[in-house]
DNA sequence: GCCGTTTTCGGCCCGACTGTTTTCAGTCG
């Protein structure tokens, strides 16, 4: 059993516990163990081999026996006995907006409903109109709700919200009346998908502006208004919440909708230890008194912390350090000089080589590595041993007319073979002077031959990059079941830089793997795997996965200078 | 159920919005 798998069953726990009417401080202790487990760089089965289970934030003692159990026998009694209470399918009925644990369990009591299907029988046919608390219209929005359920998928990927976001927030500026206002959320702090946008903005008119957000003409519905808050659907399908506060209470109003949640736990507890109270608003004084803060920067130092950027605070470690001052240098967009992933017309690229080495210079790269696809990537026009010495000659004719400003390397993108072999025999490899491998096939393959399908892979002498190790396609396709401590091991041993690709449907590895494999030595690359000059700022994606990762420049070799990668491929090449 | 530079017991983050209420419960973030 995998960490998803546990965080799923404790959730799951959480969600029935919770409809069960159970001690709300018990049920937020399973949700705490649930977030935990998905957040855990290293599988809990090797913590549990350890005797370690403890170590995990928010796992006891009776959590600690229950991932025992389910470890040992791949069951859990107790879940089993609470599904004969509680059946287990009523945690769905919480995906649908409106519906909660209360209104969960009056359904299942009143009506026998136990299931999403049977909650949208009952309110097709207005049963639920009558039940207490529920009128007319709850019954219609559980409704709407439901259908919204089957039309959308769940989260967006940040590729699409993003770019998106930023239109909305160039509307606001340029509102009269708005003074300031910032994408939050989870697009904020970079997630690799996104629920709903999140937007906070600073004005003294919440009125005004409120009614001119309504009324934005890619409006097609509004969830709910209020003078401080509203939530609103587009005509996308996306959905988007607005919170307006005086611009002197920019500061926690920012980054109270910033989150994450668990980081504004934290910090509320720390105005708690001192005897003060954090709100979106103020920091309250006992004698009721109240100071503001207009920016970030204030209010955190009120809490005795330094700034904190949105992209880390997961409070998995920040708060620490920041109250210590020893946050990490976090890697910027400026740090890259280099991109190590693009394909061009060679393979199934949009551009040529001299085109993309064009727009890697005007980004203002100073090294460009052209990696197509390797040959048996039939659907990709992946390159024939052939077809590599020709373009070996036409690389080196674009560097000449380029000159110095950028340099060009000859790479491939290798795919990893089902059986772990590559797909260029070593002699094709050699002569190439970086070489990225990667699964795109085969992904299903059991926990164990896939990992040592990527382990022979990184072995070979003259790979140089692991490319988008897991290989998962947001929001469609679950990444390989890769033993990651084991990939570590491997490419800790060979010296094998591992991926942040940035495409916005990789963001693969993700943040908690990379900062792991970083913290082991392992050298990170970020790259956009660019089919197409505007692709090269992709790379924003995956540098916001490289700051929730915690990297800084010297763990990423795309930030180091150009004689040092050069040196390091030099080496590799020779077999060190 | 978890957790401890106030604690091994008694706490556990805060507020807005909505609908169905005539003073508040439920949901959400």
């Amino acid at each position: 059993m995998n960490n998803r798998e546990l965080s799923s069953t404790f959730k799951l726990i959480a969600d029935l516990l919770e409809i069960k009417g159970e001690n709300i401080y018990k049920i937020l202790a399973y949700r705490r163990a649930s977030e935990s487990l998905s957040n855990l760089p290293q599988e809990a089965a090797d913590l549990w081999k350890a005797g370690e289970l403890d170590n995990i934030p928010g796992v006891g003692k009776a959590i600690a026996e229950k991932i025992d159990e389910l470890l040992r026998s791949g069951h859990l009694g107790f879940l089993e006995k609470l599904t004969t209470e509680v059946p287990a399918s009523l945690a769905d009925l919480l995906r649908v907006p409106e519906v909660g644990p209360k209104k969960a369990a009056l359904f299942w009591k009143n009506l026998g409903i136990i299931d999403l299907a049977g909650l949208e029988a009952a309110a097709r046919t207005g049963k639920l109109n009558g039940l207490p608390g529920v009128g007319e219209k709850s019954e219609a929005r559980i409704l709407a709700g439901i259908e919204a359920l089957g039309r959308r998928s769940g989260r967006t990927p940040l590729g699409q919200a993003l770019p998106f976001a930023r239109e909305i927030v160039a509307w606001l500026r340029a509102q009269p009346g708005i003074s300031a206002a910032e994408m939050a959320g989870s697009l904020r702090r970079m997630k690799a998908t996104i629920g709903d946008l999140d937007f906070s903005a600073a004005t003294l008119t919440p009125d005004e502006v409120m009614e001119a957000f309504v009324s934005y003409p890619r409006v097609i519905r509004v969830i709910g208004r209020g003078s401080t808050k509203a939530s609103v659907e587009f005509d996308n399908g996306l959905r988007a919440q607005l919170w307006l506060h005086p611009p002197a209470e920019y500061g926690t109003a920012l980054l109270y909708a910033t989150g994450s949640k668990e980081h504004s736990v934290r910090l509320r507890e720390i105005a708690q230890k001192k005897d003060l109270s954090l709100s979106d608003h103020s920091l309250k004084h006992p004698d009721g008194t109240e100071s503001f803060y207009a920016d970030e920067t204030s209010i955190y130092a009120a809490l005795g912390l330094k700034w904190i950027p949105p992209e880390i605070r997961e409070d998995r470690g920040e708060i620490e350090a920041s109250r210590k001052d020893k946050l990490p240098n976090l890697i910027e967009r400026k740090d890259l000089l280099a991109e190590f992933h693009i394909h061009s017309t060679w393979s199934d690229g949009q551009a040529s080589i001299r085109k993309m080495a064009e727009a890697a210079m005007q980004r203002g790269l100073k090294v460009l590595a052209i990696t197509d696809h390797s040959a048996s990537l039939g659907v990709a026009g992946g390159l024939s041993i052939d077809e590599l010495a020709r373009q070996r000659e036409e690389i080196d004719t674009v560097q000449k007319e380029l000159g110095d400003g950028i340099r060009l390397l000859q790479g491939a993108e290798v795919e990893i073979k089902a059986d772990g072999s590559l797909d260029y025999p070593d002699d094709a490899l050699e002569r190439l002077d970086i070489v990225i491998a990667s699964l795109h096939t085969s992904l299903r393959q059991p926990r164990e031959q896939v990992t040592r399908r990527v382990l022979s892979a990184i072995q070979n002498p003259h790979v140089d990059i692991l490319g988008h190790p897991t290989g998962r396609l947001i929001p469609d396709r679950e990444g390989a079941d890769l033993d990651m401590d084991e990939v570590f091991k491997g490419a800790k041993a060979s010296g094998v830089a591992l991926e942040i690709n940035a495409h916005p449907s990789r963001m693969d590895l993700e943040d908690i793997y990379a900062r792991q494999a970083a913290g082991m030595g392992i050298p990170i690359t970020v790259n956009t795997d660019a089919h197409h000059p505007d692709q090269l700022d992709l790379i924003e994606y995956g540098l916001g996965m490289a700051r929730r990762a915690w990297l800084e420049p010297q763990q990423v070799i795309n930030a180091w200078p150009v004689q040092k990668i050069l040196s390091w491929l030099e080496k590799r090449e020779n077999g060190n």
